[in-house]
DNA sequence: CGGTAACTTCACAAATTTGTGAAGGAAGCG
DNA sequence: CGCTTCCTTCACAAATTTGTGAAGTTACCG
């Protein structure tokens, strides 16, 4: 009845597992992420200790080793995924630690600084008492309370988690 | 000294229009979104009446009438941008309403929605009980979270600029 | 009620992006 | 100190996505 699976996510129903994963990765996909880092976010955050190797993630997934490799890469730019090495062994391996993941959609407001710099410039260049001008103005407001208010949002949700958690 | 272009964005230096939509338009891609529905809703987000015809669009941009079909169908689906018809001629008029963009960067939570299903689905199926079934149940937690704290953000918002407005 | 202006849809060509196999390092282990 | 194991990087083939030209549709206008 159980197969030779061995290593990766089982232990548990391996069926059920890889449903989650690729239903969850399916919706970050739709979401506007790439599928091999979806895939590999999606079976971490399904692990039961939240670690994964190189390996266990090729298998699977079944995907090579320069897939995970790539996925990999990308996720710990973004901060959604950090890498251990394991010591004593070769292995690497990738944690998703949950606060981190959450950090990292903040950190989607390096974007929005980004957006900010690129209407602050177009205020500049068309004139702020243009009707443009003044519409690039009140988007850019918008984006910088936004910003403000998301860091008091995270320490909401932290209040809210620990409050719950006792 | 004035050019011929008598359309679009004219009127004002067209060639500050054009950097400035081409800049934002750009960090819009590389947040994500494609690449002429991202220079379309810059285009409308610095004319001066909030409105363009779709022959303007297209000759400002110099894209085909069919790019910047395909790109305002995509705008109005997620509703950045809504269409009226112009009565009294067979022009077709695209606006991007501020507020209504503003709403729909929180209409993202359409999204969000299917990602806390995707997640719950995964709670039941892995077992609320193991390790991996209470990760995902706080990440679960974590967007429920965000949902309503996003909803009072927007109406803050509202708030912060009415009173500045004034 | 025909003509024509304006937008949309369709099928395809071009460009970009994705994932693979193979070769190339690090780093433990004997 | 060489061997083995595991991961990464590179170049390329496949698949997907993008934007175009051309034909089609709708609706104003004379």
């Amino acid at each position: 009845m159980t197969d030779a699976v061995g290593a990766a996510g089982a232990g548990r129903d391996p069926e059920a597992v890889s449903a989650f994963v690729e239903h969850f990765a399916a919706q970050l996909v739709e979401a506007g992420m790439t599928r091999m880092p979806s895939r590999v976010f999606a079976a971490l955050l399904a692990s039961d200790t939240g670690t994964l190797t190189s390996a266990e993630l090729g298998e699977q997934l079944r995907i090579s080793p320069a897939a995970v490799s790539g996925a990999v890469r990308y996720l710990s730019q973004v901060h959604m995924v950090s890498r251990e090495r394991e010591p004593g062994s070769r292995r690497e391996r990738y944690r998703v630690h949950s606060d981190q993941w959450y950090e990292a959609l903040t950190s989607r407001n390096a974007i929005i600084k980004r957006w900010e710099d690129a209407l602050r410039e177009g205020v500049t260049s068309l004139g702020a008492d243009t009707p443009a001008g003044r519409r690039l103005a009140e988007t850019l407001d918008f984006f910088e309370f936004i910003e403000r208010d998301v860091a008091e949002m995270m320490e909401r949700w932290r209040a809210y988690r620990d409050a719950r958690h006792r």
